[in-house]
RNA sequence: CGGAGCGUAGCGCAGUCUGGUAGCGCGUUUGGUUCGGGACCAAAAGGCCGAGGGUUCAAAUCCCUCCGCUCCGACCA
């Protein structure tokens, strides 16, 4: 392919509308253009890019047994109402209605769809275990798009989904998606760690996330360097170390006038915000509930949300906290709410807790020498922070660090929440009707693409994996007027593409130096010159994206396509 | 959805406070000199100043409404 005859525009600025540096360099690389917030166009650069990716998840999924197929992204609405989703999903979903006002959604995901192929088609347990997938493009209508491909509302996604008649073959399905995800993120360059996350609204309980280790991800990580255990902040639990409070005096209100916050009580007192309880109320599915929390931590909703068994956790507007507590907000604690009856959950680290400073549930005090057990009706412990760097790990017990990752995959144990809600059986062997297990897994196509750009890059532009670069090597023409320099360029493009490798001939009538500038910009992994001073040299010169200058190496054109072969080796 | 900022040439921006000829850099086109890490000279093309309404002799600039984009937060199968 040359250059000039190839849609592509680098640009010497960063977009003024992107952070983070992929983006900034997805753009200037010309891999893509946006359209609209969270909408981009993959130009030609990206598209081959993007294609790569999907390679690799097709030969991993079909060499998983997984089988390719291609459901429709506009969905009717009846299949969403069915499991409940279609009010659960809310705005996230993208909703439209046709001539004959039949409502339907562009589809976020597809267990809905899936199953209900599932169980049009498979009715025996010969036919089971099955897991299906397809590679198509997905709508959220995301509330804030950011990051270009990172999070925008409409992006590709590979999505599977499999089927089992028990609870052993529906582990065996997940074992076998996690470690085909393993390969492929393995494949694209991409160095992702497997973490234990929560399962939001999806179902069951087990479910991995891959993530993308990078200062810019949007997910907090907990890790632990000696065992290895890693956990989404969402999720991640800590060890708890022994509390030995001594005993205290009898609970003792102090005015604290104008001290609402934390740090406001700290320095009132002269105390380590770690000698408080922070009580926060939220709502529960429309009931109140006080939170306790140490001072120094934050309150974990995920984990709240799982602990109640709530669909909805939502802080407290302020009436409600008044209505609760008996108190402006600022004041709340866990001893004599005025509304006596409402549940106070604590977190397990506060158990045992003496001698700490509450909210007295009244205007402008706090309450110290508060012994949590003696002094306040605790309904339950449970663990309900989130975890910070230096807790200690629940496996091991050394303490653990915190990172940031981008997450490019999801592993899922659904059980039989859609298999449930669409009567999706089959048949045993005995003639009785069972309820099939069900899995799902997703990788964001898309977001692995800009994960690879933001994990290899430097100064000068991006680097990319040979197994996903839009072209595998670029050959500089310095001359392209001089007939005897340009034919050796297109001989050697001749002879890589014999071989399979991808080539762009930058035949443009520039000067070196903006050839070399854009190709180090869009980070092809191996660069070749040629030019007449070379040849007159002895050869072309053959160099990798990531090696610096020092290993450029002069090779005689008749052995340059090996030389070339070897460098993408 | 709350808070903040920004919309001026393909891209990056100045001009707006204090109303009066539409600017700069990059890119593009043409000609010339250059030619191994984003060259130089000369000429040129390219604008509904986000949209609509108002104030004024006069609006990119002041006022109102709307739209879009970005950031922080909330949210995130």
């Amino acid at each position: 392919m040359k250059w000039t005859k190839s849609l592509i525009q680098t640009l010497r600025e960063d977009p003024g509308d992107a952070e983070i540096d992929s983006h900034k360099l997805l753009v200037r690389a010309s891999i893509i253009k946006k359209l609209a917030g969270g909408l981009y166009t993959f130009l030609p650069l990206g598209m081959r890019a993007l294609r790569k990716v999907e390679r690799i998840v097709r030969e991993e999924m079909d060499a998983a047994g997984a089988q390719e197929l291609l459901m429709p992204i506009l969905q009717p609405a009846e299949l969403w109402k069915t499991t409940g989703r279609w009010d659960a999903m809310g705005a996230n979903m993208f909703r439209l209605r046709d001539r004959a006002e039949h409502e339907a959604a562009l589809g976020p995901t597809a267990e809905e769809e899936v199953t209900d192929l599932v169980k049009s088609i498979v009715s025996s347990y010969r036919q089971l275990p099955l897991i299906v997938y397809q590679i198509q493009t997905k709508f959220r209508d995301e509330t804030r798009p950011r990051f270009g491909l990172m999070r925008s509302k409409e992006f590709i996604m590979k999505d599977a989904y499999s089927f089992d008649v028990d609870a052993e073959g529906a582990d065996r399905s997940y074992w076998l998606m996690y470690h085909a995800y393993e390969r492929i993120f393995a494949r694209c360059g991409l160095k992702a760690t497997p973490v234990q996350a929560d399962g939001g609204d999806m179902g069951d309980s087990m479910t991995h996330e891959f993530h993308a280790l990078a200062d810019a991800g949007e997910d907090g990580i907990a890790s632990c360097p000696k065992c290895g255990y890693a956990a989404n902040l969402e999720r991640a639990e800590r060890r708890l170390a022994d509390r030995a409070d001594a005993e205290c005096p009898a609970a003792e209100s102090v005015p604290t006038p104008n001290a609402r916050t934390i740090e406001e009580v700290a320095a009132f007192f002269g105390r380590e915000p770690s000698a408080f309880v922070k009580t926060l109320v939220y709502v529960a599915d429309g009931k109140p509930v006080m939170i306790c929390v140490p001072g120094d931590r934050d309150v974990n909703e995920v984990k709240v949300k799982r602990f109640l068994g709530a669909k909805a956790v939502v802080l407290a507007d302020a009436r409600t906290v008044e209505a609760v507590t008996g108190a402006p907000v600022g004041f709340a604690g866990p001893v004599r709410p005025a509304q006596a009856d409402v549940p106070v959950y604590a977190d397990a680290s506060l158990k045992g807790a003496r001698g700490v400073i509450v909210g007295a549930n009244a205007a402008d005090a706090h309450l110290k020498n508060v012994d949590l057990a003696r002094d306040a009706a605790i309904t339950d412990y449970a663990d309900l922070i989130i975890c910070g760097a230096g807790d200690l790990c629940p496996t091991c017990g050394q303490p653990m660090e915190l990172k940031r990752g981008i997450e490019v995959g999801q592993v899922f144990k659904l059980g039989t929440k859609y298999t449930d809600a669409f009567n999706a059986v089959y048949k045993t062997d005995k003639l009785e009707s069972r309820t099939m297990i069900m899995g799902c897994y997703g990788v964001g196509v898309s977001r692995t693409l800009q994960a690879v750009v933001e994990q290899s890059h430097d100064k000068d532009g991006i680097i990319w994996p040979a197994a996903v670069a839009p072209f595998a090597v670029c050959i500089c023409l310095l001359d392209p007027d001089r007939a005897e320099v340009a034919q050796v360029a297109t001989d050697l493009e001749t002879a890589l593409e014999t071989k399979g490798i991808d080539v762009l001939v930058d035949d443009r009538a520039e000067r070196p130096g903006v050839k070399f500038k854009d190709a180090d910009l869009i980070g092809f992994p191996v660069r070749v010159v040629v030019g007449a001073k070379g040849l007159a040299n002895g050869g072309v010169e053959v160099k990798r994206r990531c090696d610096d200058k020092s290993k450029m190496r002069i090779v005689p054109v008749a052995e340059a396509a090996e030389a070339i072969a070897a460098a993408l080796a």
